[in-house]
DNA sequence: TTTCATAAAAAGCGATCACTCGCTATCTTG
DNA sequence: CAAGATAGCGAGTGATCGCTTTTTATGAAA
């Protein structure tokens, strides 16, 4: 008869499972959004049944913020590189600037963005959400100071962090195609350049 | 027997209830998100049954479509006094500011944003608002030019209209509580005199 | 092997969704 | 007034939602 193709422990198929529904939620609510992923969307990308979604996680909104944390984390890795560029020169922000672009519009980010989202309706995934997103947001700012700390006055880093950020959000947010990713758009485009000309003249010929 | 208070004509009746569920799904977009605006609600906050609904509107996405024109216009009637303000020196553009904020972040411009991200992961409704987005962006690009035309390069205007804008929207769709639009926080308003410095040292003391 | 606990599957439940339909109420027209 | 058209109501429909319950497979312990 059909044999077990794999022998795996009881622990073994437990983190696949989960590890397939985490997975699968954060891509599709990136790709689908909020709404469509349902539990038995995710069940069906995952290959798994809904039977064995609610074993492991006791209600939707867990296994979202489980899927949150999870993204949350990718996205921090996936920024550690956008930081490294010089800001000494337009050349340089306009580069790091266009890193920072990709990756605040990158599939994981979109994730997360989504259940930003969602939770402003929605009181009870806002608290639950809470305690990652402080977390994020002190990574992201640790990672600023890192990379920034030397040339940028440090009590100016969050501010411009959340100014430079933001924007992206923005875009993403209000974007009119459905993948935002692709090319900046000649607003868009001048807008970052305008930002960084402004940068520039802010932190580098001024007096300091 | 119950006599009828008022008499109206039929396109009076017409009218008011569909200027009602207007309204209604406006405010409810605004308060509750797209999720929970279900015609059902819609209809109860509009004193309103659902087959008066379904008579005016074939399907929800076209009583939403139309609620979409509507809030763009309120929303441009809305920014036309924000820009009004003088730019030539700090205190102006951070008063500016403060005004565009306070009119992005107003409950109109939050249903607008509401449909704006359903629309992301719906592409019959992204097809459906095409027309009102253009006409939108339009209007206020044409409010930004005819108040700062003079004192700003005006090929510079759409991208700082752009970057502003959508420094707002990126707070409201990440707003950490419900209510976005009260005090704009500490990191928030840092960033916005830093935004407002930047503007300030690019259009004044610069050559031109 | 036998016994037991855990993992996964499958069917089903009540609630809610957008939407329809048959009917009544109100206004218009001749 | 009578006849027809438009507006509004509210019960009903099938589909889908998150979730539960029952049943079956699979690995661990004896």
């Amino acid at each position: 008869m059909p044999a077990p193709a794999t022998r795996r422990t009881q622990a073994e198929r437990r983190d696949a499972t989960i590890g397939a529904l985490l997975e699968a939620t954060i891509a599709s609510l990136a790709e689908r959004g909020y709404a469509a992923t349902s539990t038995a969307a995710i069940c069906a990308r995952a290959g798994v049944s809904q039977g064995a979604l609610f074993r492991h996680f006791k209600t939707r909104q867990d296994l979202f913020v489980a899927a949150a944390a999870r993204a949350a984390e990718l996205n921090v890795e996936q920024a550690r590189s956008a930081f490294a560029g010089d800001v000494r020169d337009v050349a340089g922000v306009t580069a790091t600037l266009g890193e920072l672009r990709a990756v605040v519009l990158s599939p994981t980010n979109q994730t997360w963005r989504e259940l930003l989202v969602a939770a402003r309706s929605d009181a009870e995934l806002r608290a639950a959400l809470r305690p990652a997103r402080l977390e994020f947001g002190l990574q992201m700012l640790a990672l600023a100071t890192d990379q920034w700390g030397d040339v940028l006055p440090p009590e100016e880093i969050p501010a411009l962090l959340s100014l430079v950020v933001n924007v992206f959000d923005g875009w993403a947010f209000a974007a009119p195609d459905a993948d935002a990713a692709s090319a900046p758009g000649p607003t868009q485009q001048a807008a970052m350049d305008l930002l960084a000309q402004m940068i520039v003249a802010r932190y580098t010929q001024e007096s300091r």
